[in-house]
DNA sequence: CCTTGACTTGAATCGCGGTTCAAGTTGCAG
DNA sequence: CTGCAACTTGAACCGCGATTCAAGTCAAGG
């Protein structure tokens, strides 16, 4: 057998996850171990690659089921197209709420308003966030 | 008693949350009802906005106890502000991220590459966006 | 008075994303 | 052959953020 593939304890020590995270990947459907060595799993190398991807979208707050979708594209797949046009989109207006609390953030870190929460310019800033996400800013 | 008060329906109707989820909250010490209209919950049209922040942050991903010591943040708690500072700047990362995830999304739904997860750009885009929250690129 | 319907409670349940555990297998070193 | 460490499995458990449920309470209206 090809002596290039790895074994969970290489993956897990490569991409910081846990062996017991990739095999909740595997069972999942996320990623695939190419045969066993004995009874050990033998993934190949480009697993790598596909697990900083899924990590990736796990910490954009992506579900697992979710993902599997996205990694499941088939050759001109148009559905699974959209759907990514469709969560670039999502992703957008996340970007734009948590860049105004941020800038919220930002300004109560340093403003000294009794009830911190009553500060108006925090306020402020809270309530742009979320007309940002609600959509009905226009 | 003061008939400005809401009932938990009102608020529940115009915050989008499910009264359940008002209960939760009260049980968790975000929220407080004023006092009791008989046997229920009455509360002051303020929490309307300390519901709204709470949304918000909730959904920027801060966890429910998190949300609480915030909102706890007494008359100069210099603690509270600094952790603001530092969430603040978790925030920045993440939105770092969020944007090159993004990047990677408008191309991927767009081009045309046989397994798609296998497009050269697509995958330097979502490189570039783990290299953004390890901080290690320097 | 009696119904109706929106509320109240605590406790149980859910979905998600994993982790932990017990018990069993394997390859390799000595 | 004997350890031993690192793996294997399924099942149980965890923390979080709620939701659901059963049983009870209340105010208003007919």
């Amino acid at each position: 057998m090809d002596e290039t593939l790895l074994d969970i304890g290489e993956i897990a020590e490569r991409t910081g996850l846990a062996p017991s995270a990739l095999r909740f990947y595997e069972r999942k459907g996320l990623i695939s171990s190419t045969g066993r060595n004995g009874l050990r799993r033998a993934y190949r190398p480009e697993v790598l690659e596909r697990l900083g991807l899924i990590m990736c979208a796990r910490s954009a707050g992506f579900g697992i089921a979710e993902i599997g979708s996205f990694l499941g594209a088939g050759p001109g797949d148009q559905e699974v197209r959209e759907k990514m046009a469709v969560k670039a989109g999502e992703l957008n207006q996340r970007i734009a709420q948590l860049i105004r609390l941020r800038d919220a953030l930002d300004h109560a870190a340093t403003c000294d308003h009794e009830p911190l929460t009553e500060c108006p310019d925090f306020k402020r800033a809270v309530w742009n966030a979320r007309t940002e996400s609600t959509a009905s800013s226009h």
